[in-house]
DNA sequence: CCGTCCTCCTGCCCGC
DNA sequence: TGCGGGCAGGAGGACG
């Protein structure tokens, strides 16, 4: 799925289709995704103006002049598709309507938002604007990766005790919020942290070292436009090119990047995910 | 409370 | 060409 730097580049996408601008039309095609649709979602979404675009980890929040904001989750495969529009690389005819998409917003203006979600385990809603921090899907989130309540001080104390492996505990988004398999992988094959060390058993030092590399490798996703791996799109169809960045994600026996190093990029499955690593640079 | 495992769902790729 | 198995960017929920 999209992690929080596909999430922000599809949110940046929108943007300029959506804020300001009215949903004259909202087809919802299916009663809900991983959970039902909130009631009325087509009836709510229509002849609201969005006010702005948010996001919060892997969340894209839409705040409606009704007073409602609109939560959209991607899961593992959401896309979202823009059309209809003369802005940037976008298609200027409305693409026939393809499986699996679920959710047509038509703005006014002609532009058309296509949600997409082959295996449903994205999530769309609706809620009081300003009620955000009690969604059930937002409350217990930790904080953003890239804001400053997310530093050294904080991922030491967060993480000492746990006996939890590393790669698990970054990929708990109670911790920090928006990291998922692709970036944590590649944080911590930059840090040099084997993904099963126990999280509390690391070095203070080296807990510390990685909220700097945390946020490079996000940043540096963000500006490549995300990943695309299978079927990633940015909103105006582009791919995102940070997969060919990849220094260990999915690059099981392939020669390690670090310089003089022989090692082959190793595997290994962790609470059922994959985890790549180097053996050697990784301790 | 903690850590681990299972599950939701579809599609694709690989080996036989 | 078909089929079975494994795997996929997430994360809630059940379980011990």
């Amino acid at each position: 799925m999209p992690e929080l730097p596909e999430v922000e580049t599809v949110r940046r996408g929108l943007e300029p289709v959506m804020t300001g601008h009215r949903i004259a039309r909202a087809e919802v095609r299916r009663e809900g995704l991983r959970w039902p649709f909130p009631e009325r979602m087509a009836e709510r979404l229509t002849g609201a103006t969005v006010l702005g675009l948010r996001r919060r980890s892997k969340y894209i929040l839409a705040d409606l002049d009704t007073n409602e904001t609109c939560l959209i989750h991607l899961g593992m495969s959401g896309r979202i598709l823009i059309s209809g529009t003369t802005l940037g690389k976008f298609h200027h005819e409305h693409p026939a309507t393809e499986k699996h998409d679920h959710v047509v917003l038509d703005m006014d203006g002609g532009a058309r938002i296509t949600l997409n979600d082959a295996r449903r385990f994205g999530v769309m809603d609706l809620f009081t604007t300003g009620t955000g921090d009690l969604h059930p899907l937002i409350a217990a989130l930790g904080p953003e990766p890239l804001g400053n309540e997310f530093n050294e001080g904080y991922l030491i104390a967060k993480l000492a005790g746990k006996n939890t492996p590393i790669k698990s505990a970054l990929l708990d988004q109670r911790i920090v919020a928006g990291l998922g398999n692709i970036y944590v992988c590649e944080a911590l094959y930059r840090a040099g942290i084997h993904p099963a060390r126990k999280a509390g058993r690391i070095s203070a030092a080296r807990i510390a070292s990685l909220v700097p590399i945390i946020r490079d490798v996000l940043a540096e996703a963000i500006a490549a436009g995300g990943s695309s791996l299978r079927d990633y799109r940015q909103a105006d169809g582009e791919l995102g090119y940070f997969q060919h960045t990849f220094r260990v994600y999915d690059q099981e026996g392939q020669p390690c990047k670090t310089p003089e190093c022989q090692a082959k990029i190793a595997r290994i499955v962790q609470s059922g995910r994959s985890s790549f690593y180097c053996p050697t640079c990784q301790r």
